[in-house]
DNA sequence: ATATTAAGGTACCATTCGGTATCTTAGCGC
DNA sequence: GCGCTAAGATACCGAATGGTACCTTAATAT
């Protein structure tokens, strides 16, 4: 029965949920005592207060994004196509969502810039990372003759990143999928014109 | 001495900076108080309850933005520099923040749109004037053959909002402007190309 | 089988939370 | 100058907060 990895691993998941949709202040240790069955001596016993669970949580929730990103990134194999599958990966973040609450990057990042800054360094590394592997890709793209030779990564990854994280806060706010789907649209046109 | 509306107006004002920096859950009843010089009663007697005061003070966080966005946009007598004046107010949150915190209508739109239905609406509310607003100056441009007539209202209002708004989280994240200036610089490029 | 140890449960702590009932008092009309 | 009314202060409420000390119990090694 008693199994601690099992223990940890349901509190991540469930605290999971609970920061990404109600937000980090706003949950409490009670609402994870509901929600996983365990009570707070076994929460004290895997964190050591609730700001390591906090930056523990979004590290997990990064992790599972990034393995289900990664998984379809790499089953394409063109530069162009790994994008196309980086834009409906956040598209999927409304029409499908692989993460209750939207993205995490984006949750963590807005409630911790000011206030918290031990989430709010865990979110940059999160960016960061996002960021390198959209510059990887356009590495490869140009190195392989996919893109134009002649593009500027660091703006276009800071596009891609600003556009998609944007348009999933305005269709999270709005209710429909509207403003996601032509940020799509326009980064698959955009795209587009850089491929050779 | 006792004047209800500069005592409204305090309470709003520096509620505005409390919960568009820590958070609207995060700021307590006290950390108002203790920023207001006032106490309880004087909060509970302009305010129904602490929902009230959220929305209200989102109300008047949107206002001031509204107002001096409006000023710089009415001084430009192009769609494009319009446009261009819209591109550089939002620079301003990171370089010169018009509002300490950043951008209301980002914070209130992520802090709410899964918990708190009430703030929600207020920010969709916002969101809907800002795109209104910024369709507004495309169609004058079309309409004073200042711009394209072939161009995407919905597709360029959605790119604008979602790119300014993405970049706003990356550059507060990051403690830097390069983000934001990335897109400012992308987005003047973009409007350029459609200047007749 | 038993001792050990760590996993998890229980009961409690001081503090803070949003909210309210009641009191005082400042400012206005007369 | 006196009442009246509303602005704001004070003192309090029950509930919830993060956190902890201590207890029980399950699993493992011997």
């Amino acid at each position: 029965m008693r199994n601690p990895e099992v223990t940890k691993e349901t509190i991540l998941r469930k605290s999971g949920v609970l920061f990404n949709t109600q937000g980090y202040k706003a949950t409490s240790i009670s609402n994870i005592t509901d929600a996983t069955g365990f009570t707070k001596g076994a929460i004290y016993r895997h964190f050591d207060n609730k700001d390591d669970l906090e930056i523990a949580t979004l590290v997990h929730l990064s992790s599972i994004m990034f393995d289900k990103l990664g998984a379809r990134i790499k089953a394409e194999n063109t530069a162009g196509n790994k994008l196309r599958a980086l834009f409906h990966f956040f598209e999927s973040y409304i029409s499908a969502p692989p993460l209750q609450g939207g993205c995490p990057l984006l949750n963590a990042a807005i409630e911790a810039d000011d206030a918290n800054p031990a989430l709010r360094k865990a979110a940059a590394t999160i960016l960061r990372e996002m960021r390198e592997s959209i510059i990887r890709m356009l590495t490869n793209g140009v190195k392989y003759k996919q893109l134009s030779p002649t593009i500027d990564k660091e703006e276009i990854a800071t596009l891609i990143i600003a556009s998609l994280e944007g348009a999933i806060m305005m269709s999270k706010l709005n209710g429909t999928d509207n403003d996601i789907q032509r940020i799509v649209v326009y980064l698959e046109k955009f795209i587009l014109s850089y491929e050779i």
